[in-house]
DNA sequence: CTTTATGCGTAAGCCAGAACTCGCTGCGGC
DNA sequence: GCCGCAGCGAGTTCTGGCTTACGCATAAAG
């Protein structure tokens, strides 16, 4: 499932027109994409919540060529299903 | 972050009303649940994606009791940061 | 609304360390 | 007041990181 999907179904659950929850699609994005990049986790409780996570540094390879390579710590988001999302997907 | 706090966010920036931001919101919520509960993946470019990830049975251990634990395969939802979300952590 | 053009995302292959998983309980958010 | 989330410990699974090419999505225009 893609973007339009998800809005075409957000559109006929909501009663909004398409236009309209296309935008606020991109806007949910945008907002939560904000928020995790000043550092601040999202936490949608029945669905999951979105963390920052600091990645170490370490050693890795190059798969092309074998050679060792130096990658530096960075930053990551982790998304930790919630209990809901669990048991529906184990279903 | 959490639910109320998105929602505010969502209304203010897509002109909605904060009770219809709360019902898109949880719209999504349920739509992306539903979804993956079927065992498709969902992917929302410039974001990320959710896609559904068979877990193998393996033997744990109860961190409380330190006894050996058995653990069944079940099923999990992983995220992956999409270009646009990992370029806004990073920074 | 459909098409076009551009720009991402996906896939694969390899390897090392890192993150996630589990049950249970307290505590905090709802 | 109640449900959901965080945290612990150890092992295993899994992702990240690079690069190329192809396919599809996105956004804008007719």
């Amino acid at each position: 499932m893609r973007k339009p999907e998800l809005a075409a179904a957000i559109a006929e659950r909501a009663d909004l027109s398409k236009d309209k929850a296309s935008q606020v699609l991109n806007v949910i994005i945008d907002e939560i994409t904000e928020t995790v990049s000043k550092g601040n986790d999202v936490t949608l409780i029945g669905f999951g919540s979105f963390t920052v996570r600091e990645r170490a540094a370490r050693t890795g390879k190059n798969p092309q060529t074998g050679k060792p390579l130096d990658i530096p710590a960075s930053k990551t988001v982790a998304f930790k299903p919630g209990k809901a999302l669990k048991d529906a997907v184990s279903k």
